[in-house]
DNA sequence: ACTGGAGCCAATGTATACAATGAGTATTCA
DNA sequence: TGAATACTCATTGTATACATTGGCTCCAGT
């Protein structure tokens, strides 16, 4: 991470020199890039939890001017990462162990909903070839006994990739919609906890379990267990809930990204 | 633009011209007006659904200034009654029958998560205290033999003090916020359709049928029953499902907030 | 010393000027 | 006549000036 942030802040009439300015994050607008350099900032826990965020802080430390920040402000209030405080202004939100399990719950909860939805319905025949394509790739990966750092980051996408299939296969906007909502805590996402585990046996054979509850709930999917399906994803977002213990439990938690925000006492 | 002719109307004297109608909500903050009138003006059908929507019309609209607008229309997007274009700008969303049973669906499966957590872990006595008092209440008035309409908004009333009541006993702000979010659609509310129904006695039996359920759940998160409780609260959802399904088909749906947005053809 | 009030300051709320972008249209050339 | 290009205008994105509010401090009076 990059400690020194660049304070290139102030903005006078002279354009020339701020506009011109190359960033290497993206070309997006100003918006997006204040508000994925200011979430990258909480995440990170170099704002630390609970502390109050007002927007000329913000505005100076990244260099944009009040209103893409107040936009990135809004957004990240109602990501659930800050808290509007009723004076006016905002606080960056802590959780508690509790609420991130519940936040898990919830998701386990809604993908329960989708993959049921998905199986009673019926799902779209291409969502499923490519959810089992996206299986086997999984399965590739799990073929060596351990996994390297760079087989880890691809389970992951892979894994996410996966849910964001199981997602679209109930057909239900308003569900994804809302699966999407939960996510976006980053404890809650599907692969949130799992990069904690280091390359172990262990993790690898946990990962090996969560492999099977994929293949066993598109099975149910696939014959139109609609109650099958739902309790398997249920069940499957329990070994979130067990990571998590760990995480919290274990001293090295700092790389994972928003770990920092879980605090400590009850 | 050159017709902004109103450039005298700065708060001063900006009262001649832009509070030509002073509504009931005046005193908030103009954000809040802003918001409050622009849902209003899309839930009553006023602005039709699926059309788009500017900035400049709403301001010109509502007499507030681009920002507070801006703002109301971000929360509006989150909110689910606005789509974000891609070249920019909102559009009224539109919902299909199935969009909306889903989201009585959504909301029928988290109240349902949050009445097991609640049977879990044991609901607050006051909460549980306060919502035997709601359900008393609403025995009070299904008493008569039939209701008029004064009975009817105040069953509506106490039916979502009840249902908050609920969200409340899981003790859980997580589930609770998304369950506000879900029930931010004005069809996903707990009263969403009952008011569809007249005053005759199979609208007062549904709501009988409602209460029981009401009386049953809370017997449930009483007596630690989970499942039971979860199990009642998902089919408790099922009633707004079919009130829906008689919304769409009665051709008064004109007096039902937001029922407009509902489009016809699949 | 404590309380009440007045005033200042900082931060947000609001309005608006200015910039950039994109869609629609007209015009010109092949 | 068709297509491509350039232009115009509407609309959103961005920046900033101005207004307002709420909290904090300091002073005075009891």
């Amino acid at each position: 991470m990059t400690t020194a942030s660049k304070l290139i802040a102030n903005n006078d009439a002279g354009k020339g020199l701020a506009a011109e300015m190359p960033l290497q994050t993206s070309s997006d607008s100003v918006q997006v890039r204040a508000l994925l350099q200011l979430r990258e900032l909480i995440l990170s826990g170099e704002l630390p939890g609970g502390s109050r965020i007002t927007e000329l802080a913000v505005v100076q430390r990244l260099g944009a001017s009040r209103t893409p920040v107040r936009a990135a402000l809004m957004r990240l209030e109602q990501e659930g990462l800050l808290e509007a405080l009723p004076s006016g202004g905002y606080a960056i939100k802590t959780f508690s162990e509790r609420d991130v399990s519940e936040a898990i719950e919830l998701r386990g909860t809604l993908e329960g909903l989708s993959a049921r939805l998905a199986a009673e319905r019926g799902a779209a025949p291409v969502v499923l070839a490519e959810a089992r394509a996206c299986l086997d790739a999984i399965d590739q990966f799990l073929k060596s006994p351990t996994l390297d750092d760079l087989a880890f980051s691809s389970y992951v996408a892979l894994n996410e990739q996966f849910h964001a299939l199981l997602s679209e296969m109930s057909g239900s906007a308003v569900i994804a919609r809302q699966l999407e909502r939960v996510m976006s805590l980053p404890f809650a996402s599907p692969s949130g906890f799992v990069v904690a585990q280091a390359n172990s046996t262990a993790a690898r054979d946990m990962l090996v379990v969560a492999q099977d509850q994929h293949r066993q709930v598109l099975d149910a999917i696939t014959q139109g267990e609609g109650s099958r399906a739902e309790a398997i994803m249920r069940e499957h977002s329990r070994l979130a809930q067990r990571n998590l213990r760990e995480v919290v439990q274990s001293p090295r938690q700092d790389q994972l990204p928003g770990v920092r925000l879980i605090r400590k006492p009850r």
